[in-house]
Order: structure tokens, then C-alpha cells, then sequence
RNA sequence: GCCGGGGUGGCGGAAUUGGUAGACGCGACGGAUUCAAAAUCCGUUUCCCUCGGGAGUGUCGGUUCGAGUCCGACCCUCGGUACCA
């Protein structure tokens, strides 16, 4: 054994060893139980950052922690490869999006194998290869047959200077990232998939996802928002027009005192053309935002319209205002506001000098205040006619029946889930499979004509995509009638690819389907590994296509992932300079020199290749957009590859958010070298001896019970809580013990290599280079990655005398030991008779004395 | 704004079911080894203090023999908010 640790070295020889046996190969014949690791395919945005190196680890630490416990693994990995960026660096470097995706595909590519992430490569995918998205074009097509997709108009956000769509996130301060100028909202025709159809049993379903942390269960119930109400019609005084509104507050509904329609709402539009003051409000609304956040803080204003809405019970009449929160994508653009007991139609109606008429009054009949704010509590119903003295529940149901029988409305159940939108104006994504012909409308691409393949080369120029402005790629014949048709330009959201590309790996090369036998076998995924924020988006999406894809009978199950782990984000610092046009430059944290005060704030910042100061922005998610990855290449140069994963898996446990540092980097690597030692030192004085359990001494048994009881603890940490930072700190301790004792007998040899070799199992799916090596060092010729995870010995375990904790008020006075089978009056008694336990007893009345077994005493006195 | 997390020494964090707050590691300090250094090893390290104790887990209040853990209110911070992925 080479006396010293050379990372380098060992991994290289692990690494070829496991390519060259294809150790990491799922069999698709085994008899073994099947389990189905998945991490979260990246983004190949150039380079592996923080976040991936812990997303992946704890991904492959599981895998080989199951392979370890006899199953048949699979872990594959792919590339996540339609996406913004790649247009953003297409037009800042001249290179076609394809170009530069597949490169950083295969840069990263190499990152990972260099950290020794046991993926099988064989069914690798990328969603950029037609061979991957012809399937979702196909299932487009399906579904568009099947009633579940239409189209209709939707909201973007439009640069008029770059005549281009927006995303959200290129919208800064209500203007364009590039030009500056101000967006506005624009209305386009876009495609849409029915996800609605699917929202009850996307919120049933969440009841069987046991698996899943229940944050994440909760947000994507409350993003659901299933809620019951009221549907309810106003007429409109001297239009044609009629209000249907929804309400979960059917209550207050005799609380109404104006009605709110959305600036696109027609009575709106009715209202600009006959005052000019409407006119131009309703044409501020145009620089609304189309972001959700936005619209909810921004200033809320309004305009009274003129026309007048008729109550539909009391038959009075109250105005119709045009108001810049209301959206006429949801529902029909109009909501009804009862300033009395809704907070934000109160500060409306403060603002615009409406009237507050009060009509649900604290149900403990304390007086009803609504001087300062509303009152949104449920109540007893008062100044509402009939419904007078009702309850919440007396009034939905009196109120309903009522408007039913008038026919102005009904109960309906609501949810606040809207249908996916996945039409993007953008090049670099797969091409919707439509054609739109003058004379047949919509037609879907023969199937026989799939993939519709998106041209690779070209090139961007920042005014959008390309395929707009390439009619041989638009320009077609209608495959019905054979006339002059246009190909459909938009391509998909990318949250079409990641929704279903769990299922494709289990069925790689497969050229005749979306999905074959196969994918039956290995879904659903056992354990789902990525980032928090992708609890709502990703995960909804990924299970509405799981059950769209089970009802085109290509899978057998209801869910895609059985249990999932939420990675917290890895954060960091952003650096930035606001440039003359208003936009921002990121800089990266590494080419930052920052200077920090006494208390380790961040007090200014420059930057390293100019010395000029930089402005210090907030800390946030390792991402491409802020410039704020920090890459784990120069970690792996100096210290390998099982020091960045040790590190990573050590420093937090994996579903906390993380706020980088590399301090203690060098901790990790000093564990490793020290391990390493450990063994050597051991190994240096030939084979041990077996182990004789009756011939150890109390020290050597000290020194087992603790082997046995971390191992007990770390299979704990590893294979249930996935808590590896503890199992990490366990296996310390372990060490530390061992290696201070320097008990070379023949039992306590014995006792060592017993310990080593599970320190080195245990360690295995952490770094698994080092452990590769260890374990042939400790002299067995197996394979560690399929060894057997190690088993406590409970008799082991067994002790004779325990240590208590003696408490005096809840305060710690002192210890005692007592036998581990002392009856609770012997522990009493002694905990009583302790000599600090006494001097804080005495002269005071013991009142009463608590005794936990096993852990403390706690002596009441007064 | 709304929904969901988080806040514990100088730092990352531990405390699994309400039962010894600070495991393990980093950093710092002291020592050993060395011609010297690196590496390594040993020790100290929450704060205050009269060395007996007192205080202490974002803030304020509550429940309990006992609260980092449970309850209520608030502050700060991170993620998501439907076109970043």
C-alpha cells in the first residue's frame, strides 16, 4: 500500500476500472428488485456549479447506498437542452444555439465523470434531438385529437424596440434587458393543453404521494386552489353585456357596491370610446406587468366606467369601474367587490371615495369595526334581507338555492390552477406541430411527417427567432385540401421536455414509440432528487404528462416520482455594474475582491481585473442569468473528486438552502488523508486476526460497541433521513476513536480492521474512489460497489451501567451512573443522594421527582 | 401581495419522539515535533463573571416539572409566483 493519499491517482484508476467493467450498466434482465435513482437533468449552461455538484452527489450516494443493498439500480442522466440561455449566448458570440449546447453538453459531460457519478450512460438524451421531441410533437397530436388542447389568446410581455416577446425574467422594472424600452402587454394567439381537465386528480393524488415532503404536497395543493363558491351574474344597465362573476364569499354578496372589470373587458372598451379619460387609462393598463408578483404589488387604480350594474337580488344598481387588477384571462374579466370584508376592495374604495356598506358581523356578537381596515372573518349575516342572522354555511347554501331559482347563478367549484400556455415565440425549443391552412384551420402534421426538425444553423440577431423569417420552413402545403398553408412558428415551453424525460430513459433507442415495455418496468422513479424550486412548476407538469401518458396507455402508473428530495438552493453572492442604459453586467464571485467588516460583512467590492468598485447585489441562486456559479473544477484539481463530494455532502444537510463558501474544503480533504493513514498504519502490520468476542477486554468492547452503534446511526442517516452530514460527522468519530487508541494486541488488531472495513463501506457511496481502493487494501478482492451495506450487532450494543442526568428546577445539577436495569425508586434514590444534587436540595421541599429512563432526573423543589 | 421554507458560537452545522444546547468540521489561540517550515499530533475555544455560578437557540409573549423543539404575534431572509430552468 502506497503510504501516501493521491487522489489523482486513485480516482483515475477507479474511474477506468468501473468504465471498463460497466459497473454502472442497469440490467434489464435481473431478478433483482428494481429501484430507479433520478437526479434532475441539468441545463448545459456551460460549466457544473455548486448546485449540480450537490444535486448530483446526493443522487449518486443513494444510488450506490441501494446498490449496496442488492438492487438493480438505475441512474441515468441527460441534458435538459432547449432553453433561453443558448439564444442569449448565440447572439453575444455569433454561434448557433446547437453549437454552443452541444459543446457545453460535452465539457460537462466530462465534469461529471470526473466526479465519479455512477450514471449509465448508454441512454443518455438530449431534448434537443429530434430523435427525444418528435415524441412530444406526437403526443401533441394525440392530445389535440383527444379535445385536450386549443388555442386561444394570451398575454406577453412585448419589447416594441426589439420586436421581440419577453420573458418575465428580461423584464426589469417594467422595461426590456436589452433595449430599455418600455414593454407593453400584447395579445397573441397561443396554444394550451387542458392540465384543468386533470386538476382534481392532480389534488387527489397528492394523498398517495407519501414520499414527497410535505411542503412541497402543500404548494402544489394551494397552487391547485380548489375552492367552492358561488357563480353569479350581473346585468348590466343599458348594454348587452352581462357580468358573470365568482366568488367564494357569497355571503357578502349583499355587500356588493361596485363592480371591477379588466381594462380588455368590453365594457371597458365601450367606456374608452365614448371618454377620453377612460381611453387613456385603459391605455396606461397596456404597461401592466404580465408577472404575477408585479401585478399584485402595484399600485391598484381605477375608472368609473358610467354604466351600471344591476344587483341580481336587490336590484340596485351600482357602478361598473375598469380597474388595472383585474385579469381577463381568468375567469370572465369581471370579480365584485365588497369593500366591507375584502382588503384590497376596501383600499380601493377608500382610495375612490366608494361606499363601505357592512353586511357580516363577528359571529360573538361583538360590534362590527371597519373604520381602519375590512373585516374578512367569517360572520352572521346582517343587512342582507332574508339571509339576515345566517352563518357563512347557512348563506352559501340560502344564497345559492336563491339565485338558482332566479336563475342569475350557481355553486361551482373553482380552481385556481389556469391551463398550461406552451406556445413560446422563440427559436432554440421544439416546433409545435401544427399547420394553419385559410381554408381547413387547424390541422396537426401527419404523423408520417414527424419529426417536425427545427433548422440548427442560423443565426440570431436578437430581433426574434429565426424560423419567422425563413419561409422555407414555413411555407407548406395543407396536408388536407393541399393549398397554401403556414407552419406554425412557436415552439414549446421547455417545461414539455423535463416532463417526461424520467420515462424516456427507460426506454432508450426506441425508435417506433414514445415509450415501450420497458418503461413500464422501471417507473415509477423510486427516489427523485433536485432543487426546491421546482416544488411547484416542474413537478405539476411532470405529473400531469405522467397521467397523460398513462391514458395513452403507455405507463401503468399514476404518479412519476414515488418519493422525492428537495435540494435546498446553493446561494451566493451577485456582483454587478448598472450600465449607461439602465441594464446590468454580472460579475462573477471569483473575479471579485471584496472587503469585509469586523463582523464578516460585506462592506464594498471591486473587481479583480480593473480595481474598480462594483455594486454588492442580493444572494441568490447559483445561476447563469447572475453570473454567480461558482464551478467546482478548481477543487477537484487540487483535491479530487471525493473531496468536492465529501465536502459538498458534509458541510449542510441536503435539503437546506446553502449560502456558499469553500471554507473547510480543506477540512474534507485533511478527513480523507487522515483516513487513509488510519489504514495504512493498520494494514502495514499484515492481516489481522479473526475477531474473538469473549476474549476482548472492556476497552477493545468500548470500541466495538461504538463500530455497531455508528453503524446503526449512519444507516439511519444515510438510507432513511439522508442526513449524510451526520452519517459523515458519525464516521468521525469513529476514527477518532480508533486511531487515538493504538491498541496493537491481536484482539485489538482484530477490533481495527473490523471497524476499518465498515468505516469503508459506509464511506463507499461518498467517495467511492478512496473506498475502491481501501477496501483492496484491506485485503479483499471483491467489487465495494456491490458489497453488502454493513449490519449492526445488536449484542454489541449492551451496556452495563448508563450515565443519567441529574436536574434540580430543569437546571443541570449533576451525574449519576446507575445499572441499565435499575428499577425508577434505586435511580430516584441515588439521583437524590448525589453530593451537588444535594447542596442545591437542601433546606427546600422536594416536591416532586421525574424520571425519564434512560435519560435524566429532574428533582422539583420549592 | 400571496404560497412554502429558514434564522442556534467567529463560521458550516448537531441535538431523530418536549429531556445534558453547541456533536462533527472550519477558523482562532497555546503546545509538541522540526535547524526552520509544511504536514502531523496534543490541548483550549458560546458569552458574562467575584470560579461559585449567571445568561443564552431572530424578537416579544404563552403552555410545561422541563421548550432550539409546541402555541400566538412580529422582524429579517431565501425559494416559487404560471415565458429563467
Amino acid at each position: 500500500m502506497e503510504e501516501i493519499y493521491n487522489a489523482q491517482q486513485i480516482e483515475n484508476d477507479a474511474q477506468n476500472y468501473w468504465e471498463e467493467n460497466n459497473c454502472y450498466r442497469a440490467d434489464e434482465d435481473s431478478d433483482k428488485e428494481k429501484y430507479y435513482c433520478l437526479s434532475m437533468f441539468p441545463y448545459p449552461s456551460g460549466k457544473l456549479h455548486m448546485g449540480h455538484v450537490r444535486n448530483y452527489t446526493i443522487g449518486d450516494v443513494i444510488s450506490r447506498y441501494q446498490r449496496m443493498q442488492n438492487k438493480n439500480v438505475l441512474q441515468p442522466m441527460g441534458w435538459d437542452a432547449f432553453g433561453l440561455p443558448a439564444e442569449n449566448a448565440a447572439i453575444s458570440n455569433q454561434v448557433p444555439p446547437a453549437k454552443w449546447t452541444y459543446s457545453n453538453i460535452e465539457y460537462m459531460k466530462g465534469q461529471l465523470n470526473r466526479l465519479g457519478f455512477g450514471y449509465d450512460w448508454e441512454r443518455e438524451l438530449a431534448t434537443c434531438s429530434p430523435d427525444y421531441y418528435r415524441w412530444e410533437q406526437w403526443l401533441f397530436i394525440q392530445l389535440y385529437k383527444k379535445g385536450l388542447v386549443y388555442k386561444k389568446t394570451a398575454t406577453v410581455n412585448w419589447d416594441p424596440v426589439d420586436q421581440t416577446v419577453l420573458a418575465n425574467e428580461q423584464v426589469i422594472d417594467g422595461r426590456g434587458w436589452r433595449s430599455g424600452a418600455v414593454v407593453e402587454r400584447k395579445e397573441i394567439p397561443q396554444w394550451f393543453l387542458k392540465i384543468t381537465d386533470y386538476a382534481e386528480e392532480l389534488l387527489n393524488d397528492i394523498d398517495k404521494l407519501e414520499g414527497w415532503p410535505e411542503q412541497v404536497r402543500t404548494m402544489q395543493r394551494n397552487w391547485i386552489g380548489k375552492s367552492e363558491g358561488v357563480e353569479l351574474t350581473f346585468e348590466v344597465e343599458g348594454a348587452e353585456d352581462k357580468l358573470a362573476v365568482y366568488t367564494t364569499r357569497p355571503d357578502t354578496l349583499f355587500g356588493v357596491t361596485y363592480v371591477a372589470v379588466a381594462p380588455e373587458h368590453h365594457l371597458a372598451q365601450l367606456a374608452a370610446e365614448k371618454s377620453p379619460e377612460i381611453a387613456e387609462f385603459v391605455d396606461d393598463c397596456k404597461k401592466n406587468a404580465v408577472a404575477e408578483a408585479e401585478m399584485a404589488t402595484m399600485e391598484k387604480r381605477g375608472a368609473d366606467t358610467g354604466f351600471k350594474a344591476i344587483h341580481p337580488l336587490t336590484g340596485e344598481l351600482v357602478p361598473v369601474w375598469v380597474a388595472n387588477f383585474v385579469l381577463m384571462e381568468y375567469g370572465s374579466g369581471a370579480v365584485m367587490s365588497v369593500p366591507a370584508h375584502d382588503q384590497r376592495d376596501y383600499e380601493f374604495a377608500q382610495k375612490y371615495s366608494l361606499p363601505i356598506k357592512g353586511v357580516i358581523y363577528p359571529a360573538d356578537g361583538s360590534e362590527l369595526d371597519i373604520s381602519e381596515a375590512a373585516y374578512v372573518e367569517k360572520g352572521i349575516l346582517g343587512n342582507s334581507g332574508e339571509f339576515d342572522g345566517l352563518d357563512f354555511k347557512g348563506a352559501l347554501d340560502g344564497i345559492a338555492a336563491k339565485l338558482e331559482s332566479l336563475g342569475k347563478g350557481n355553486k361551482t367549484v373553482n380552481y385556481r390552477l389556469r391551463d398550461w400556455g406552451v406556445s413560446r415565440q422563440r427559436y432554440w425549443g421544439a416546433p409545435i406541430p401544427m399547420i394553419t391552412c385559410d381554408k381547413c384551420g387547424d390541422v396537426p402534421v401527419p404523423e408520417d411527417q414527424l419529426p417536425v426538425k427545427l433548422p440548427e444553423d442560423v443565426v440570431l440577431d436578437g430581433a426574434g427567432s429565426p424560423i419567422k423569417k425563413m419561409p422555407e420552413f414555413y411555407e407548406i402545403k395543407c396536408p388536407i385540401c393541399g393549398g397554401e398553408a403556414i407552419r406554425e412558428t412557436d415552439t414549446f415551453d421547455t417545461f414539455f421536455e423535463s416532463s417526461w424525460y424520467y420515462a424516456r430513459y427507460a426506454s432508450p433507442g426506441c425508435s417506433t414509440a414514445m415509450l415501450d415495455e420497458r418503461a413500464k418496468k422501471w417507473a415509477p422513479v423510486d427516489q427523485y432528487i433536485g432543487g426546491i424550486e421546482h416544488a411547484i412548476l416542474h413537478l405539476l407538469y411532470a405529473r400531469f404528462f405522467h397521467k397523460l401518458m398513462r391514458d395513452e396507455g403507455l405507463l401503468d402508473s399514476d404518479e412519476p416520482f414515488i418519493n422525492l428530495l428537495t435540494q435546498g438552493m446553493v446561494v451566493c453572492e451577485t456582483f454587478y455594474r448598472e450600465n449607461a442604459d439602465g441594464s446590468k453586467t454580472w460579475f462573477a464571485p471569483a473575479d471579485v475582491d471584496v472587503v469585509k467588516d469586523d463582523k464578516g460583512r460585506m462592506v464594498s467590492a471591486t473587481l479583480l481585473s480593473d480595481g474598480q468598485p462594483v455594486e454588492i447585489g442580493h444572494i441568490e441562486k447559483m445561476s447563469k442569468s447572475k453570473n454567480n456559479g461558482v464551478d467546482p473544477q478548481h477543487i477537484i484539481d487540487k483535491y479530487g473528486a471525493d473531496t468536492a463530494r465529501l465536502f459538498i455532502m458534509f458541510t449542510s444537510p441536503p435539503d437546506k438552502s446553502l449560502e456558499w463558501s469553500d471554507a473547510g474544503v480543506e477540512g474534507a480533504y485533511r478527513f480523507l488523508n487522515k483516513l487513509w493513514r488510519v489504514v495504512f498504519e493498520h494494514v502495514v502490520d499484515g492481516d489481522a486476526s479473526d475477531l474473538d468476542l469473549n476474549a476482548l477486554n472492556d476497552k477493545q468492547k468500548e470500541l466495538r460497541r461504538l463500530t455497531h452503534e455508528t453503524i446503526q446511526k449512519v444507516s439511519d442517516a444515510v438510507g432513511k433521513r439522508h442526513t449524510f452530514n451526520t452519517a459523515i460527522a458519525g464516521v468521525m468519530e469513529l476514527i477518532n476513536a480508533h486511531s487515538k487508541d493504538g491498541d496493537k494486541s491481536e484482539q485489538g488488531r482484530a477490533v481495527m480492521q473490523e471497524a476499518l472495513e465498515n468505516v469503508v463501506l459506509m464511506l463507499n457511496p461518498i467517495v467511492p474512489h478512496i473506498c475502491h481502493q481501501l477496501w483492496k487494501e484491506l485485503g479483499h478482492d471483491s467489487n465495494i460497489i456491490t458489497a453488502d451495506w454493513p449490519k449492526c450487532d445488536e449484542s454489541a450494543l449492551v451496556r452495563d451501567t448508563l450515565e443519567l442526568v441529574v436536574q434540580v428546577n430543569g437546571k443541570l445539577r449533576g451525574k449519576v451512573a446507575v445499572a441499565a436495569d435499575a428499577a425508577k425508586d434505586a435511580i430516584e434514590a441515588a439521583a437524590l443522594a448525589d453530593e451537588k444534587v444535594q447542596a442545591h436540595i437542601e433546606g427546600k421541599t422536594v416536591r416532586k421527582v421525574i424520571v425519564v429512563p434512560g435519560r435524566l432526573v429532574n428533582i422539583v423543589v420549592g
